[in-house]
DNA sequence: AATAGCTATTCCTTTTTGGACTACCCTTCG
DNA sequence: CGAAGGGTAGTCCAAAAAGGAATAGCTATT
């Protein structure tokens, strides 16, 4: 083995890895991207470039012949170190610049953004910034993502926020307009205010009241919720959303909750992270803070859901509250 | 760090090393086989890829960062895994072919092919198979090297055979014709028939006998000793040749060793292997047998040299010798 | 027999790579 | 000071490499 002898194609050895693992250049395509043929052609060259057959090959697939099974620790442990590396120095970057906050804008809008102040002025030495997605142009992973999922990400650290308690809302107008709804069914005739994320709530909240099979006479779709709940507002329909993000407006009656209608989720609002990166000098406070705040913030919800609750088992209409906290959306 | 990022190409992690070792892309471009420039490009590919800054450019060259310096070990231990995956492969393949024994024409007519049916009579079961150079087809390194050389071979294994005994060796015609060759000085108005691969024969000869600054009449150069013999037994020249390449011709007296005229060299054969490599069954064997085999034709040599010296020391010429065996040259 | 899954191969386009050349900077020396 | 020698990065372009679309052939299953 001279001196001279060059490495292999980092794409050969991944690759190579991904076929040994699957067992299928089609397969290994998938996961790495590129087609089947680009897989057989970088098998091939990496079998001419170590001078040996790494796979054979069989009409259900191939399969590592014994020298392949040699060379696969090694080309595990290559990729490994390379990976290494480059996750130190990304860590090592990460040292120096803001924590990327990534937050969808609703849960900034009804939550975060208004109490965000008081842990900035008691940690002022912790550097936070606020990011979306709205741009293609940005490509930083953010360090903590808050957003919308129906329960723990794979490979991610996930807790639960808020948001599972749904409500169906309406405006008093509307309701009117439409002779009210005395029962679940009724909404049958009624518009239904639909989030496209949340693609599950029409047939949560169906299966919850019995409803199976039911359909709205109409749906519009909507991308953000800050414009649902003024769609609905508007008497534009009907809608089903989180409750913490409605609160308001079910305080001052500009939406109400006929017959408390609504279901717990299995989608709400979860805070995750990467447990592979090592956290900067304010990360876990920031974790914990978050995490507390809204731990109050679902505990108020869930309070408003159960006085509300027992004021429609009373057959008294909710009590209209006075706004807790200025708001500035 | 998410798990859709591609690694680096290896052959920016060689250039890396290399510039990272040298200090500079003009160096390392040399000890990678590429361009300057291919360097530089090499290297900016990789920061770009990793994110960061590797080297601080300088009116001198590169120096690397702190973050080059982190990753420096990442990109070492990657090639070496891959080294060694292949290595193993390779060792792995070895283990079922010849041996492979690459040696100089010279060694081979004079000394090993004559000698070699003793040891494959006795080991049948070790397949040797010799090689050379001359054709640009053989690309697989030898399992063994036997050439000259003037010392051991860093990261490899060498052991000194024979042939550091140099003799000035002329044809008795042309020393009649010639006037003779009374004092080492006369060779002077002699054609000296020289080897390339041997350019420090004439100095050492020079340094020897207190000729330093002697020039012979003329040099012609030859890249065969087998030719060089030939010539000088034409009578073409005078030729420094190591004893063992000519003993049968003084033994004849085809050829004559005026004045007992010779040097120790720093230059002789050598036996050299990778100690990097698991070695084959039978190899061993092989190499203590030509080592044994080489000691006993380097003790000839000697033997004879000093019966030379000492007719020379009497005044009376060289005995000529029967030939001890059949040449086949 | 039809279908679905697999493989390798050919043809061709696109992308990447690396060399030749150049411009610019610095250091040293006469 | 200018010349020489060492270094760097950048541009232009040709060659090499990479990868996709399409295809042929094989097998296993229904």
């Amino acid at each position: 083995m001279a001196g001279n002898r060059l490495p292999p194609s980092t794409t050969g050895l991944r690759v190579f890895l991904a076929v040994a693992r699957l067992g299928s250049t089609a397969k290994a395509a998938v996961a790495v991207n590129l087609t089947q043929s680009a897989v057989s052609k970088q098998i091939q060259a990496l079998e001419e470039h170590l001078g040996t057959t790494l796979f054979e090959r069989t009409p259900q697939g191939l399969k590592l012949t014994e020298a392949g099974s040699i060379y696969n620790p090694y080309a595990e442990a290559a990729i490994e170190q390379m990976e290494r590396g480059a996750r130190r120095l990304s860590e090592r970057a990460a040292q120096g610049r803001p924590i990327r906050l990534h937050m969808i804008a609703i849960a900034g809008e009804r939550w975060l953004m208004e109490r965000f102040p008081v842990f900035a002025q008691a940690h002022p030495e912790i550097d936070v910034q606020f990011t979306n997605f709205v741009s293609e142009e940005e490509t930083e992973e953010p360090d903590i993502d808050i957003g919308h999922q129906s329960g723990p990400l794979p490979g991610r650290e996930s807790h639960y926020l808020f948001g599972r308690q749904v409500a169906l809302v309406a405006a008093p107008s509307l309701l009117e307009r439409m002779g009210g709804l005395q029962r679940p069914a009724d909404i049958q005739k009624m518009t239904l205010l639909q989030h496209f994320q949340m693609p599950t709530f029409w047939a949560e909240f169906t299966e919850t009241h019995g409803l199976r099979g039911a359909v709205p006479a109409h749906t519009v779709r909507y991308g953000y919720y800050s414009v649902i709940i003024r769609a609905a507002m508007a008497g534009l329909g009907v809608a089903l959303a989180p409750r913490c993000y409605v609160a308001e407006e079910l305080a001052s009656g500009a939406l109400i909750n006929p017959l408390g209608l609504g279901f717990e989720s299995a989608t709400g609002c979860w805070l995750t992270f990467s447990p592979n990166t090592e956290h900067r000098p304010g990360f876990e406070a920031l974790v914990a803070w978050l995490r507390e705040e809204a731990a109050i913030f679902e505990a108020a919800t869930l309070a408003k859901a159960a006085n509300d609750a027992s004021a429609v088992a009373a057959g008294t209409p909710p009590v209209p509250r006075q706004a807790r906290r200025g708001s500035a959306s």
